[in-house]
DNA sequence: CTTGACCCTAAAGTGTGCTTGAGGGTTGAT
DNA sequence: ATCAACCCTCAAGCACACTTTAGGGTCAAG
């Protein structure tokens, strides 16, 4: 698919899709240049974005995806380094679920509380 | 307190510590000024703070947090666009909440993956 | 009365994650 | 052949959250 569709599809702007190419978001493969130089991308990328996606509203920033992602792909899972960085980035999503539970508990307490703001 | 003291106790630096004042995200009566000028803390800024950093790692810019605080502290826990606001905030948090274990499996699993990457 | 560790303001600089703009080729329909 | 609707590559600009720089006051100790 070309990417005025796969922004579509995606659901992302088709200057954000460049930009994370450039960025080297894309395992190679997954885009290819046809004769008139367009781009043309596998379907797979989807599953990319999606993951991306999740991934920064969990924290991430672009960096450590691709750095994550990219060294995933040469590495492998059996890395001692990709296993390390993989149980670091575990503590930080635990300590930040942690984080969002209690604004979450402060925002539900604020919208139980009506009239009289007084309740030990 | 002075600023240096809270910037030890807080974590923050300095001139993240005025960079907020600036933005407005301290209540009035919280930072006072001495007779030369320096700025004097109120013990409970350590808890704004506290409550900043877990809205900041939940994913709320500090515009999100400083007009929910304020708007907060004006209207009170009884307006209907607070109420409206912190619903939906709600839902963010739970949609963040959401994502972030969606990232949790995949990191689970890839470390729980060993040898041989197929494991349907 | 100077030295060092504090404090102040205003303004410019930085990294991240894009968006916007300029200038231009490609494709398909009319 | 020309028009809209696509696509391309730079390069610059923008919002956010700070940091850094520049130029000064304040204060306790020696």
């Amino acid at each position: 698919m070309k990417i005025g569709e796969l922004a579509e599809r995606s659901g992302l702007t088709v200057p954000a899709l460049r930009f994370y190419e450039r960025k080297g978001l894309f395992g190679v493969g997954t885009v290819k240049r046809l004769g008139n130089n367009y781009r043309e991308y596998d379907e797979s990328v989807l599953e990319t974005l999606d993951l991306i996606k999740k991934a920064q509203t969990a924290g991430f920033s672009l960096n450590e995806i691709d750095s994550l992602l990219g060294r995933y792909k040469v590495e492998g899972p059996n890395s001692p380094e990709i296993r390390a960085a993989l149980t670091e980035k575990l503590k930080e999503l635990d300590d930040r679920i942690t984080d969002i539970m209690a604004v979450r508990n402060i925002v539900v307490e604020k919208l139980h509380k009506r009239k009289k703001p007084a309740g030990k």
